[in-house]
RNA sequence: GCGGAAAUGGCGGAACGGUAUACGCGUCUGAUUUAGAAUCAGAAUUUUGAGAGUUCGAAUCUCUUUUUCCGCACCA
């Protein structure tokens, strides 16, 4: 029987898909591992040969793991609600089920031709209604929740009304951003209406205006890890800052826990630090500056008077004006070297504070900064602006005047909006206020700031009245104290990580579970759920800007209640955050997830997917596992034990070289009408010497036309990859390729060729580099394909695709055919394997394992190449040796293992996936002799044979005896001898 | 600017302080073959980006430096 890859595999997919072979069973007795994959967006332009990298890895640890006697959990399904989709149906109103049901199924075949062993009866669609109710549900749960920071977890909202109805919200800690206080009293007579709108102010999911990134170009509202440069991630349109009512979540209260809990995850450092970035952590204090509003005889009075210890801030306040500024600080301890405050332009305070004077310079300002998108302002980080108000705050310990001005480098969205500016200590406030000659006070003892900020914390403070002579860091603690002390602040830790905004203003996301009555946002009742999604005329906002929700009217909708329906639909990331939970009871149609199985499942053992998602889906999962975890659903609190991050693969593109033709060598004419394409070699050549373009020229009179190549204008055009093989470009079909090519002529190499550039870049199909799974399937096989993509290299590294190698794995697979088969006969002999053969064997068992416990999945398909080539080389086709090189071979081949167990060795169909992963006898690998290198100061210079047996001071004694070794000594006695048993000999002369 | 990862033949990459380039591709030579593909036999290339240190011994550990990739970036 030859090697007909093909034919094996459909048979053993169909096999496999008949059998359940990889049906988890949710009670077992053996151990439990859940190997999971990120799953994918179901895209129209379908798999390239990078998507399923990850899943081949995991397949092959999932197989590898279920040999190990595990019962394993291997999933698979698709995150498929998202914008392109949806910018399919707006442009054919085709809709987005419709394209997200094909392009599914096309995934799904792509999938299955790959042979992976997922158990596909756990399969989830985040736009299937049976999945997206508990999406709802879960949002459900999070709107009826806050955060009490009293016991560091959420509860239930009814704690907290229960707590308002009994003392108010005096008792109250909380996250959240109200700031007034009421007592029991005053909380029973607000109206329905104000306690809604109170609760909001705590609840976990909330309604709020916010400042949102909105991308006019999709129509909708992105979160942060959604732009990137000013950019939306989707498309590459502009986003600009908005004010707006949103749905959020109220992620930061989870900031310090999801600190602290990647200490607990065994993730690369890499993912680790971006996810520590992205929250970005910050202690220092809140500091309240005060307002001098009107230059009032009291203010004046603290400016005469430096003695702090009356200074009745509270009393003072009220009286002068109770407009304070409070800024937020990394640096209390350099308090006393501010010499202006800087508001962001959205800062609520500007126009109040800004004087007569002023008015119109703010008002220009303001208009300019909202003008900005936020790309401009990045670009912009160079180009100081900024605007005084003509407003002074009052310094809390000196009382002296600072001024306030306005500037778009201070985030509306940070901290509180506003800084205290200490030129000396930072490099931001030293630029803005060179730029705008404010005086800049040196605080710091014998530093120059002449030439720039001083931003270490190594040094001592000066010339800052309590804290002068103290170290930096001690300053830091004595002037949160002394800040607290006066009432003037309190120590903070702040966090850059902002809520998630979670409503998007489109149509192809999870609805909401909300209606609204007299503009309260009411939750629908569980009963009613999933609510669906309505059909609509068009999936366009309406004319009014309202999400294409509002298009639907009420009879669309399956359930509605109240005035309306909510019209915003939930982002990309919801369905994603819990799908984990989800393929561990799929089909339970009561809860998201059974305690018992989320118990029995646990955490995600081994998670693979890319490194993109590293400040959106694997934060907002985490987060989402913390809440549910503190409302009891499940019992842990991160979602991901261990994760690796495939590395991207990168296409290879190819380059044809248009070069304008001159009439002659002088003129600046250029000939029309033909387009000329230059071979990679002769363009490098002209280029590099001038001189040889007439002999290129000679080539063009050759063709009928005289005309000269101008190297300097000649440039590089993409190429479809599939009519170049090994860089020479097949010129017939290239010219069919196009109209514009039809006529296309070519300056070829001395032997007619046109050879094309290249270059290793991101694979699109703008690029013309995309290869695809399929059309390698079809040719080498699936198994082919599988152990190449995991030759190219580690998992985690980036790596260029290049086809050309595929051949040696394949031949790799034909050659192990062959220990089996000879003429199409089956040559497995029941004969004891001999001695060399068991070694070998042995070797790779020991190296196969190893290297998959440590995730080289590369090193492993080498370890299984040496292992059949030095069984081809010692004839052997015993069954004893070749049985349990098939379970080996399994995880990374197992179309072939399958056929080769059953058909050549004679196992029941289907068992090598069950069967037991081979037992390493390290008393296999023992010789009698050992080769020793012998190095003479650290250089190898000879091998001796050695007994294996012999001991360290044998072996010196044997090798110091030889005559070559004291040809390397030059007679002399070697200063020192070291010997490793079994390993290494090292003289040192 | 900050943080992370990396640098080894013509190429992808091995080497868990102990014989540097295993394995594969490509190249060259020979055999087989109607041709192509496949198969078999054999060959060549480098001193691990650079510099120092630790060590009997360094691609591997430490420091300095250069380059590349990735992420973040007025976060007070």
């Amino acid at each position: 029987m030859e090697y007909n890859f093909n034919e094996i595999e459909r048979k053993w997919r169909k096999y496999w898909a008949d059998h359940k072979t990889f049906a988890a069973e949710d009670n077992s007795v053996k151990p439990k591992y859940y190997v999971l994959d990120m799953f994918p967006y179901p895209s129209g332009a379908g798999l390239h040969v990078g998507h399923p990298l990850g899943y081949i890895a995991s397949d092959i640890y999932a197989r590898y793991k279920r040999l190990r006697g595990y019962n394993v959990l291997h999933p698979m399904g698709y995150d498929s609600f998202g914008l392109p989709a949806e910018q399919y149906a707006i442009q054919t109103g085709q809709h987005p089920a419709i394209t997200t049901k094909e392009n599914i199924a096309r995934y799904r075949d792509q999938l299955d031709k790959i042979g992976f062993s997922f158990d596909w009866s756990r399969e989830v669609q985040t736009s299937s209604p049976e999945y997206y109710k508990w999406t709802q549900w879960i949002f459900k749960q999070i709107f009826n929740s806050w955060y009490n920071t009293k016991t560091d977890k959420a509860e239930s909202i009814d704690s907290l009304i229960a707590a308002f109805e009994k003392n108010g919200n005096t008792g109250v800690e909380a996250v959240s951003e109200f700031a007034n206080t009421f007592t029991a009293e005053e909380w029973k007579n607000y109206s329905e209406k104000e306690q809604s709108d109170i609760l909001m102010e705590y609840r976990l999911a909330y309604l709020a205006d916010s400042w949102v990134n909105w991308c006019p170009a999709l129509g909708t509202v992105l979160a942060n890890d959604e732009v990137i440069n000013g950019l939306s991630e989707r498309g590459g349109h502009p986003v600009e800052q908005k004010l707006m009512r949103q749905w959020s979540m109220r992620i930061k209260a989870y900031a310090e826990r999801l600190l602290t809990g990647l200490d607990t995850v065994d993730w690369t450092d890499a993912i680790k630090d971006m996810q520590r970035n992205w929250i970005g952590k910050s202690v220092g204090a809140s500091v309240k500056f005060a307002v001098d509003g009107v230059v009032s005889s009291s203010a004046k009075r603290i400016e005469n008077d430096n003695s702090h210890a009356d200074l009745d801030t509270s009393a003072e306040a009220d009286t002068r004006s109770d407009m304070t500024i409070e800024v937020f600080t990394t640096r209390p301890d350099t308090i006393f070297g501010v010499s202006f405050m800087v508001l962001a332009p959205e800062h609520p305070l500007v126009d109040e504070i800004t004087t007569a004077e002023y008015k119109d310079a703010i008002e220009s300002y303001k208009t300019a900064a909202s003008l900005k998108s936020e790309r401009d302002r990045q670009a912009d980080v160079k180009n100081i602006t900024g605007q005084f108000t003509g407003a002074y705050a009052i310094h809390p310990f000196s009382g002296e005047k600072i001024p306030v001005w306005i500037g778009d480098y201070v985030l509306a969205s940070y901290g509180t909006g506003a800084v205290m500016a200490v030129p000396c200590g930072d490099q931001r406030d030293w630029d803005f206020a060179k730029h705008f000659d404010i005086p800049i006070k040196n605080i710091f003892e014998n530093v120059d700031i002449s030439e720039g900020a001083y931003a270490e914390k190594e040094g001592t403070i000066a010339d800052s009245d309590f804290l002068s002579g103290l170290p930096i860091k001690k300053a830091m603690a004595v002037a949160i104290a002394k800040i607290q002390e006066q009432g003037l602040g309190l120590g903070k830790t702040n966090y850059r990580l902002r809520d998630a905004i979670f409503s998007r203003q489109r149509y192809w996301g999870e609805p909401f579970p909300v209606y609204y009555k007299n503009d309260i946002p009411y939750l629908v009742d569980d009963a009613h759920l999933p609510i669906e999604l309505p059909e609509v005329d068009k999936y366009l906002p309406t004319e009014d800007g309202e999400p294409p929700l509002a298009r639907a009217e009420k009879s669309a909708w399956k359930y509605s209640e109240g005035d309306r329906m909510e019209y915003n639909t939930m982002p990309g990331w919801a369905g994603s955050s819990f799908y984990f939970l989800r393929y561990m009871d799929p089909h339970n149609t009561k809860e998201f997830v059974s305690k018992e199985k989320a118990d029995y499942w646990n955490q995600v053992d081994l998670y693979i997917g890319g490194s993109e998602h590293a400040t959106g889906h694997l934060l907002y999962a985490r987060f989402w596992c913390k809440f549910l975890f503190d409302k009891g659903f499940i019992g842990f609190d991160e979602p991901f034990k261990k994760m690796i991050n495939q590395g991207m693969i990168l296409g290879r593109s190819s380059f044809v070289y248009k070069i304008p033709m001159m009439i002659s060598e002088q003129a600046s004419e250029t000939v029309k009408n033909t387009s000329y394409y230059i071979s990679k070699n002769l363009l490098d050549l002209i280029r590099t010497d001038t001189t040889l373009v007439s002999k290129v020229k000679m080539k063009i009179i050759g063709a009928g036309v005289e005309c000269y190549p101008n190297p300097d204008l000649a440039y590089a055009v993409h190429v479809d990859i599939s009519l170049i093989d090994n860089d020479k470009l097949d010129i017939e079909t290239f010219k069919n390729s196009r109209e514009e090519y039809k006529n296309a002529e070519f300056i070829l190499e001395e032997d007619g060729t046109y050879i094309c550039g290249s270059e290793v870049e991101k694979m699109s199909k703008s690029k013309f580099n995309v290869q695809t799974p399929d059309e390698l399937v079809e040719k080498f096989g699936a198994d082919t394909l599988r152990m190449y993509e995991m030759f190219l290299g580690p998992l985690e590294q980036t790596k260029p695709w290049d086809t050309k190698g595929i051949s040696g794995v394949h031949n790799f697979l034909r050659k192990l055919w062959r220990l089996f088969y000879e003429d199409g006969k089956v040559i497995v002999t029941d004969t004891p394997a001999d001695k060399a053969s068991l070694k070998t064997l042995h070797k790779t068992i020991k190296k196969v394992e190893d290297d998959l416990e440590r995730f080289s999945f590369n090193t492993n398909v080498s370890n299984l190449m040496i292992c059949v080539n030095e069984l081809t080389e010692q004839k052997c086709h015993s069954k004893e040796v070749l049985e349990q090189l098939v379970v080996l071979l399994a995880p990374y081949a197992p179309h072939t293992a399958e056929e080769l167990w059953a058909e050549a060795l004679g196992y029941p169909a289907g068992t090598v996936s069950t069967a037991h992963f081979p037992t390493f006898n390290p008393d296999m690998l023992v010789e009698a002799n050992v080769s020793y290198p012998v190095s003479f100061n650290g250089k190898m210079r000879m091998k001796v044979d050695l007994p294996t047996a012999f001991s360290a001071k044998e072996v010196e004694d044997a090798v110091l005896a030889l005559p070559e070794a004291q040809k390397w000594l030059e007679g002399k006695a070697p200063k020192k001898v070291i010997v490793v048993p079994g390993k290494i000999v090292n003289m040192v002369v």
